[in-house]
DNA sequence: GCCACCTTGATTGTATACAATCGTGCCCGA
DNA sequence: TCGGGCACGATTGTATACAATCAAGGTGGC
């Protein structure tokens, strides 16, 4: 149960305890409206308040914690009505970055799409799961850098990070059978048509309704499913 | 010439010196490139380097600079193709919010709105452009907030950023007679009707057409009006 | 003359120490 | 008994000092 930050990670210093923190508010360990005390973080942490000040402050930005001058900062609550417009928003977002990634992505995401769909294959013979879930995050995290927009990129992966965190408190994971959409996903990459591909990946995140009619506030994405 | 940050700013210590970095990067005093290094920022805004360094992560994670371990931060380069991304990303998300505000907008939300449409009408009368440009900020800045989201509001609001960055760079104003569209969206938000609300919007925006086929790569935006 | 290696300088990353601020509990008085 | 005020503790915000790392320039060898 030791959470402290491994000095071997890529990412040298406070980058990767903000990743660390991040993760245990995704996980539950930290859970919504609960106090984040500094000193408490860098004991747990291992690293000083200073790199655990910066690491709020992303996480700040990215709002998963909430800072109130000197009141400390808390972990955020999501509501019903904020996960249900992660849902609209990223059903916006995603497909537009399919789109820009059917005309802008390289040989070389490609190919790496294309290797994650083959380690799925894999994954699921060997009935892996967890590895599945892992292929997962790493396949849509590509699909956004092809988009060839930083913004783009950001915004998704943030929108991916919150849409786990919302999920990971609701429900169980059913994982297997979205990964034959992928692979459609990367045949229309390669055919380089945007519209389609902002179509097959609107239908993948499964709102394929109209953008603005705001859904039902009693179905607040209970069916949606995590793993897509 | 001192961009010291004030100790009277209602937002005590690091948020001011993000503020105020933010504001040189949008207004150009920071060019896109340019090397920020600590030191040289803390003297300039009159801080230590720690506050600089949180804001520096915040600005980071909003995509304002870019961080290399050990090789300092830079001012990001937004391209003409990020910029019409900008464009696209914020031509799906405020017509959202403005879903979301027609049908969660609190009455005091929209007392605000009304009183800054007053007040424009008064800043318009007298011709002074530069309370309308700051008058329309809060305009969108309430609007977002009317949405009731908030990982809708600091999207929308980091966007107008750096839309507002984008064009500060690019073209004059041209500010006046977008204020009778902002009453036009008052009238609709009052009214409560969502699909209604995300249409004016939409319009408004400038981008009417449909949402996910890209743009013409010559016309990069340069025709948008930075006063909506 | 050119390349590899090392040294040096500067800059970032981190830790420790101090100041400012706020919530809380207690005490006192009505 | 209850309300107001005050002092205390805890926590955040900031500044200074030190360690780690990288880039550049010089030097020696080939």
């Amino acid at each position: 149960m030791d959470s402290r930050v491994g000095k071997d990670g890529r990412d040298g210093g406070a980058g990767g305890v903000t990743r660390a923190i991040r993760d245990d508010i995704i996980r539950g360990v930290h859970a919504p409206g609960a106090r984040l005390a500094e000193e408490a973080l860098s004991a747990r942490y291992g690293v000083s308040r200073v790199p655990v000040r910066e690491a709020l402050r992303t996480l700040e930005a990215e709002g998963f914690v909430a800072r109130r001058p000197y009141a400390g900062v808390v972990v955020a609550a999501l509501d019903d009505a904020e996960a249900e417009d992660l849902v609209e928003i990223r059903s916006l977002l995603e497909p537009l970055g399919a789109a820009r990634a059917a005309v802008r992505h390289t040989p070389e995401q490609l190919g790496r799409l294309k290797e994650l769909v083959a380690l799925a294959d894999d994954a699921l013979a060997a009935g892996r799961l967890e590895e599945l879930a892992r292929l997962n995050s790493r396949f849509h995290e590509v699909l956004a850098q092809a988009s060839g927009s930083r913004t783009l990129t950001e915004l998704i992966t943030q929108l991916r990070w919150k849409m786990e965190w919302v999920y990971t408190a609701k429900l169980p994971r059913r994982a297997q059978d979205s990964w034959r959409e992928h692979r459609e996903i990367v045949a229309v990459l390669e055919s380089g048509d945007p519209d389609k591909a902002a179509r097959v990946v609107t239908r993948h995140i499964g709102k394929g309704r109209g953008a603005h009619r705001p859904a039902d506030p009693q179905a607040i994405a209970v069916d949606q499913d995590p793993e897509d």
